[in-house]
DNA sequence: CAGTGGTCTAGACCACATC
DNA sequence: ATGTGGTCTAGACCACTGG
């Protein structure tokens, strides 16, 4: 919607024109130049303010389009795209709308937080340095009143200093993290765990019975911002996901 | 390196010039008309033949090379790229070598074979219709001789007739389908569940023990190829990704 | 209607690898 | 040396859609 500055896209004299182009442009959306709802210069702009032709601009432009980062319409042009909210197989970014997918009533109940250096044995499970402060977090989430998944996480404040601000008794932590972060990076790890009897008396389950345990770490440019483990009573969950030998289906 | 049809590429006339020679040619890649290999006709002969002009042929082209179905080199041309063996995330196509990765010596052993119908157990397992001919195989992978994950599998023989002569003393049946069958298709599911009690004995661990259930199916154009169910026992494994907002890392 | 992107052409020059 | 793909241009026509 805003202006945009077009001296902004500088180019670096390195490889194809076409890509000097794309990544000049990549670069100022992806540093936050130019945000999400940033109109993008028409091709005709920047053909002139670049000296290239309209089909070596459109190249770029059409590559920046199926990677996602712009939107292109006929008319009205060409604008920043918004970060894409869910992601392929393994994606469970939202419990709420996981829960509201499966046609269930969502809620949840934040347990426990607590702001400051974290415990010896919250810093052990989340491989934190010694003496590293962060907001650690323990929540419940049920799916039509039952329980549905355990979270257990941090937030860095050095990433999110707005955390020491914010209750969260709209809107969980993961959710909350989805719209006011910046992430880069993401790691996620799968394993069978059984559930302790802490963890199982929560759930309403069996101490002992098998649980998948989803673990969720976040980056931005390698500077940590929130960690997460997600405990979900075995059998009622699987996580699927369908592809073919060249991407996804 | 083999010659190649030029005639067999047609149009359907629907959508973009590019986007029909696009598809028309991946079209024959997955049919298995132009196996890997194949020598894919120079741009100049498909403008000819279709009536297009370079720039257009070279846009279906270079797709086709970004998405991995061919390869192009200057001078020495194009030809039919084989299908890529690993897979993002959670693919662990191949037991030997994951074992492989981990530095530990790998091992297998045939626990059972059947030819013929499903028994009703195997049928409600894998989901199969009833009097379905398939193969049926059980093996437990070894790492370092310690037992590593238990392998529970059907395979078509519809899709695969080969299966009925091959003993797989030399190969595990996942390497060996690897090898032998082009798929198009794959879902894959993850659960934890606890270890019955022969599994258990199996994988020498102890029963209700929290394993990690990895089902994966497979199909060519829709027609299945194979169903696996691999058991892996808890704690000791982990599926790990890496990945940013736009794709992977 | 006019501005935007989508496609396509004809031709050109270049880089590269094999012959 | 030559055939191949990689890039780029200048220009054209069309499709869509907001003013």
């Amino acid at each position: 919607m805003s202006a945009t500055q077009i001296d902004a896209v500088t180019l670096d004299g390195a490889g194809p024109l076409y890509d000097q182009i794309r990544r000049a442009i990549r670069d100022l959306i992806l540093a936050g130049t130019w945000p999400p709802g940033t109109s993008v210069p028409p091709e005709h702009a920047l053909m002139e303010k670049l000296g290239a032709s309209r089909m070596t601009v459109h190249r770029a432009l059409a590559q920046l389009a199926r990677e996602g980062l712009i939107l292109r319409r006929r008319r009205s042009g060409t604008v920043v795209a918004s970060p894409p909210a869910s992601h392929a197989m393994l994606d469970i970014l939202s419990i709420p709308e996981e829960v509201g997918e499966l046609g269930q009533a969502y809620s949840y109940r934040i347990l426990q937080r607590r702001d400051g250096k974290a415990s010896r044995e919250v810093a052990a499970r989340f491989e934190l340095g010694r003496s590293v402060n962060v907001t650690h977090l323990t929540l419940l989430h049920f799916a039509d009143g039952a329980p549905h998944v355990l979270e257990d996480r941090v937030i860095h404040p050095t990433a999110m200093p707005q955390v020491a601000d914010e209750s969260f008794a709209q809107t969980p932590p993961g959710d909350w993290l989805l719209q006011n972060s910046l992430w880069t990076q993401a790691e996620h790890a799968i394993s069978a765990i059984a559930a302790e009897p802490d963890e199982a008396e929560l759930l309403k389950i069996e101490a002992g019975s098998p649980c998948l345990l989803v673990e969720r770490r976040t980056w931005n440019q390698s500077e940590p911002i929130t960690a997460v483990r997600l405990l979900y009573p075995g059998g009622r969950h699987r996580f699927v996901g369908r592809f073919g030998p060249y991407g996804a289906v």
